[in-house]
DNA sequence: ATAAGGATTCCAGCCACTGGAAGCTCAAGG
DNA sequence: CCTTGAGCTTCCAGTGGCTGGAATCCTTAT
């Protein structure tokens, strides 16, 4: 199969695919074209890849994953631990965010947002260097 | 003042404060040895960065601000609406995060993380190609 | 024969720094 | 006066995870 059918099938760009086979997250054949051949087990890596990006894994850890799902031995703890991790570090950005959001919302709301020159928001960035 | 101490007062790492000249966010003066000398404007200038990033404007986000703060003539409505395009992407993120951390709890929950290999979290994963 | 569409490689750029190397200046101590 | 160390300079490269674009090649249809 051609990068183009795969790349539908699996939901990532073209340029994502060979992107992930330059860090050697997936391996397809060569036909004798040239061209990448993928079997159905690469989409379906492709495709496990695509979900891991999506709940925000780092490639490193879609690396560890994809490794813990090959491997027959592992122990679920593992791959608990991995994603444990990604949560503790998806909670802290949240918090983070929320953070900002609180401070910018309230400055938002104090600036009167019209054609005169003062602004709440400019004088709170300015306050006391 | 040398950047050492602008380090210091402003916050930024002396990287950080070179990296801001070099994009002209501040422009510094230059002593006779080559040192950067700044003045008492251009550490509130990098202050003002400092906090307008961690509200976590862009640095285009910065510049815009930095010459709206400095242009007397401003309508505070500019400012606003910078801040208010900002704000809607940060909840953006958050509402992004927020479904990432839904979906990945539950698998992490489901998960017994004990030396067998079954794991919902990589069964979730790998679901149907 | 040619044109279109898809494939290939490679290089560069994004964002906002950060690390490190090589070399300069300056102040203090022996 | 010499050395040592801290602090400053520039420049180049790397981070993460792609993405855009150029130049070229392969395949298929007209």
């Amino acid at each position: 199969m051609n990068i183009g059918e795969v790349s539908e099938r699996s939901g990532l760009p073209p340029k994502t695919i060979r992107y992930y086979e330059d860090i050697n997250l997936v391996r397809p054949l060569r036909s004798d074209n040239g061209y990448r051949s993928f079997r159905e087990s690469d989409i379906h890596k492709l495709a496990f890849l695509g979900r891991a990006r999506a709940l925000g894994f780092s490639i490193e850890d879609c690396r560890t994953l994809m490794g813990l799902y090959e491997d027959e031995t592992r122990e679920s703890a593992q791959v608990k631990a991995v994603a444990k991790e990604h949560l503790a570090e998806i909670d802290n950005k949240i918090t983070q965010l929320k953070s900002m959001r609180e401070t910018l919302s309230h400055l938002v709301e104090a600036c009167q947002g019209d054609h005169r020159p003062d602004c709440p928001i400019l004088k709170d960035l300015s306050r006391g260097v």
